[in-house]
DNA sequence: AGAAAGCGGAAGCACTCCCTCCAGTTCCGT
DNA sequence: ACGGAACTGGAGGGAGTGCTTCCGCTTTCT
């Protein structure tokens, strides 16, 4: 299907600017950035966009394809590592990370448009692997038995909502939003996992509590 | 300054449904409801909206006015708690609470414009009393020490990120968020506190993540 | 060099939102 | 019970925003 003829090289090259300056715009202010303000960030004219895309939409699916498998390589990799509790807290850890390094994935996540099989079918995959690793868990008694699978995502949205917030001014803010949500999981704790990040200055708190829109 | 003759009873009745509209429209959908949807479920015109009151942000300062004054007394009833874990617990989690059954009170939390100084006011009230309850839970070795008052507001965030997230289909699942978030506050911890929500089920968790905008 | 492919961006279309204006209606004091 | 002040509804002005199409000009490739 892709045997057509390869694009001009300048055409190409267009394509691949449009692409990344989507994964940028979309990572730092999610999906919903505008076609022109994409095109404006790649360098070239909105006709250049459509040319290269068919719509909007399309954009999304290609940037965030990768993304998506790159979720279930985390899950993957965490399956490898022996300790039950390390497995699973570097599963969430990771995936967490990766919601707060990008604001689109979490409306990714959360959409009802196209892009929808997409996600359903990157479901079906992560569903068993994430099951394995909270089972193994749970089974070694160091995850709390009243988590539900369900439950995971919404941690991820979660730490992705703060990043949101903080993200400008203090990029490593939601670490410790994610600390406390790791230890909250834990089937039980005698000390506090040391904080990765700092806690906020006043200036900062002001700051991300002023935020433009 | 309110010296002014009273409104006519036909103006003041109007005045009240706006509020009481704007009310509900606010803790469901947030700040940003447009003045036609907000007139329009008051059941009066966008005129009369205009002839009560000033502008748009005059309402939202109206509106909130009342609810930032609840949390200051929620500080204050914590404050009356003797056991120093309970008091900090009770007061994060009224707190929350208001969060998650108000999706305008992030908003007005985080805002910019207009009713700054309500919320700086509001700020100047609360942080020495939250700092108070902060300050007696530490030093009774309950509340982990790398925690900062600044933390605190972003909790009260992150569950109402949740609660707008679930909201529609499981009104009550942000509490299994903010137990996580609880006990990951805590120096040490047993056993987890038992949730007070059930988990999602399938159908609630697909319709989650197909939510329309 | 000529044709095909590609380019930029103005402009059309379809929203949305805040707010003004005013012809018609309701209230209230006398 | 009546006259005028106060009030009402909602059309529409003005300002934005966003997606997509179109087309005269430019670049690439053979």
């Amino acid at each position: 299907m892709s045997a057509a003829r390869p694009l001009r090289v300048d055409a190409e090259r267009n394509r691949q600017r449009i692409l990344e300056a989507a994964r940028t715009l979309f990572a730092e202010r999610g999906v919903d950035v505008s076609v022109d303000d994409i095109a404006a960030a790649a360098g070239v004219g909105i006709g250049t966009f459509y040319r290269r895309f068919p719509d909007r939409e399309s954009l999304v699916e290609a940037v965030f394809a990768t993304k998506l498998d790159r979720i279930v390589e985390a899950a993957r990799a965490a399956l490898e590592i022996e300790d039950p509790w390390e497995a699973f807290r570097t599963y969430v850890m990771t995936v967490s990370r990766m919601h707060a390094g990008d604001r689109g994935l979490k409306d990714v996540m959360l959409s009802t448009d196209r892009g929808r099989e997409q996600v359903t079918a990157f479901r079906a995959t992560i569903q068993p692997l994430a099951g394995a690793l909270i089972e193994r868990a749970k089974a070694a008694g160091v995850l709390r038995e009243d988590i539900s699978p369900f439950d995971i995502p919404l941690i991820h949205q979660a730490v992705g909502a703060i990043a949101d917030v903080t993200r400008d001014c203090s990029p490593d803010y939601f670490e410790r939003t994610l600390t406390l949500l790791v230890d909250g999981l834990a089937q039980q704790r005698t000390a506090p996992t040391p904080m990765s990040a700092p806690p906020l200055s006043v200036d900062q708190f002001l700051t991300i509590m002023a935020r433009r829109r």
